[in-house]
RNA sequence: GGUCGGGUGGCCGAGUGGCUAGGCAGAGGUCUGCAAAACCUCGUACGACGGUUCGAAUCCGCCUCCGACCUCCA
């Protein structure tokens, strides 16, 4: 942990110095999905990020407590995506089998893009009595109001006492007011139109009802973030993180609810993911701007010429800063497979061979722990994937001379050769975890040694066929096997083999 | 209309007051029986217009285009 590490901060809107509220622990909240659908790729962006994030924070030694909820409340309306049966009873689904089904579906899916479980992931359901807890805290404190059964935040309240409304979103109150629609349910309710619900009373038809101080109801949409943060990581923490499109109102009225209950600001650090869109458009269901990841992987969309896999799409979202908009295009994703290609081979290289001699090159070797020291700095400065990226394809340069013996094993010194080794392994497999696709890895099972010796014989057979000039023979070999997508390639130290996809 | 963030070479994308990533594609070359891969070389970009400066694509102003948010939203 010598480097320090400097982190862009949402309501600083400047990189600032990270320091911990304890001393080699962080801990971090990241809003979590909504699962009433299936996730949606942007989802997936901004956990692979903040999955990057959390990987990364842990190898530079820190022990993090990363919490990302489950909201299954507050969303799940009988009118929303999986209209409930109005028939009988058991044709009706319950609201938590809803949650469940995408519960399940959004774990998988984060499986797929080789993203870590969070440290804890608490659902909204799990959490009403710390929620109402917190609702009355904040009528205690006079910064709420009771309206026919819901209750709701007091904003002018709030900004006559602290007057820090709008901190992270840059909005100005009374801006809000001459934008209200009065399509807006309960507007009339509420005192002024920036105030919003903390608690709803629940309408007859609402299937999601608990018992409160104040009749029934359910936890309004802010609050759950607010009360699982503080349970589990308390008053202050570290990092919050979100889209970007959860800055308002949602973390902005996270902040007030923090502040308006235990008078505490909860995250000393906020980041915020930015959006992906699908050829320069943000992606929409209605008119047809969208790809699900599973389509991604299979090919099936009219956006895209065939399938990618995961790690190619993981790879190509680490191609881009997480502040920046990421634009999801055919011709950008085969460039990115390519270059994952190209970078894991370099990888699997290294992986397999040991430095033979025991000199090197003084000016080599000062390159190369240049390029290693700056892969390190770049993830220092606001988690720069990019960044890192093109120093481990500089080095996937000097891998490859190296390969070709363009460089000679005299000029690397084991020690520097070590480290290249060692810090391909940190990036591929612990900070970025691209290392190899869930499924579909021929060689990566116990079939690999029996695989490894036919291909041997194979090599064995055509090489001898070579050396006989028999091109023929040779080439009908390189052409079958490339017919059962395996594929050869001559090198100076013999031929190499390995498994296309697609 | 308001808030915020952007417009970088053929494409994707970093970055930055002077040293100007990386990937993909393209051109030429090396290697190779051929192929593939790899390696070497090349392109010299920062929306428009003003301004600040010895010097800006990087700072300021204005214009323009794009995106997100302002309503559940990663």
């Amino acid at each position: 942990m010598t480097t320090a590490l400097h982190i862009y901060h949402s309501i600083t809107r400047q990189k600032e110095l990270f320091i911990p509220e304890t001393p080699g622990f962080i801990g971090m909240y990241v809003c979590g999905p909504t699962v009433y659908n299936d996730v949606h790729l942007g989802n997936c962006r901004t956990f692979v990020s903040f999955d990057i994030i959390y990987r990364y924070l842990q190898t530079i030694g820190y022990q993090v407590r990363y919490v990302r909820n489950i909201t299954d409340v507050g969303h799940l309306l009988d009118d929303g995506e999986d209209r409930m049966s109005k028939g009988a009873r058991l044709e009706k689904k319950e609201p938590m089998e809803v949650a469940q089904k995408y519960t399940v579906g959004f774990h998988n899916m984060m499986r797929i893009f080789q993203t870590l479980p969070p440290s804890i992931e608490p659902r909204a359901t799990g959490h009403i009595p710390e929620q109402i807890e917190m609702v009355e805290t904040i009528l205690k404190n006079g910064l709420a109001y009771i309206k026919n059964g819901s209750v709701y935040f007091d904003t002018q309240k709030y900004i006559d006492n602290k007057g820090d409304y709008g901190v992270l979103s840059g909005r100005k109150i009374d801006e809000l007011l001459s934008e209200t629609r009065d399509n807006l349910k309960n507007q009339s309710e509420k005192n002024h139109p920036a105030d919003f619900a903390i608690w709803m009373k629940a309408s007859d038809e609402h299937i999601m009802r608990w018992n409160s101080p104040w009749g029934i109801g359910f936890p309004g949409w802010h609050l759950e973030c607010s009360a699982m943060s503080l349970k589990y990581l308390g008053e202050v923490f570290d990092i919050h993180g979100g889209g970007n499109d959860l800055k308002f109102p949602h973390h902005e009225n996270e902040i007030a609810q923090n502040m308006g209950s235990c008078q505490c600001k909860g995250a000393k650090y906020w980041l915020h993911t930015n959006m992906l869109l699908l050829n320069g458009k943000k992606m929409s269901k209605s008119d047809g701007n969208t790809i699900s990841p599973e389509q991604l992987f299979i090919g099936n969309s009219e956006h895209i010429s065939k399938s990618y896999s995961p790690m190619v799409v993981k790879f190509f979202m680490l191609q881009c800063h997480y502040r920046s908009t990421l634009d999801l295009t055919d011709a950008a994703l085969l460039a990115a497979e390519k270059g994952y290609k190209r970078l894991m081979e370099a990888y699997k290289w290294i992986q397999s061979v040991n430095h033979p001699g025991t000199k090197g090159d003084a000016g080599q070797d000062a390159d190369i722990e240049a390029l290693i020291e700056a892969a390190h700095l770049d993830m220092a400065d606001d988690f720069n994937t990019p960044k890192a990226l093109s120093r481990l394809f500089e080095l996937v340069n000097k891998l490859n001379s190296l390969k070709d013996k363009h460089i000679g094993w005299d000029q690397i010194s084991p020690a520097t050769f070590e480290n290249i080794k060692q810090v391909f392994s940190l990036f591929i497999n612990d900070i970025f975890a691209v290392d190899s696709d869930v499924e579909g890895d021929l060689s990566g099972n116990q079939d690999k040694s029996l695989l490894d010796g036919l291909m041997n014989l194979i090599i064995q057979m055509r090489n001898d066929a070579r050396l006989r000039k028999d091109w023929a023979t040779a080439d009908l070999i390189r052409d079958a096997l490339k017919e059962n997508k395996v594929e050869l390639k001559d090198g100076k130290d013999g031929s190499s083999w390995q498994v296309t996809e697609s």
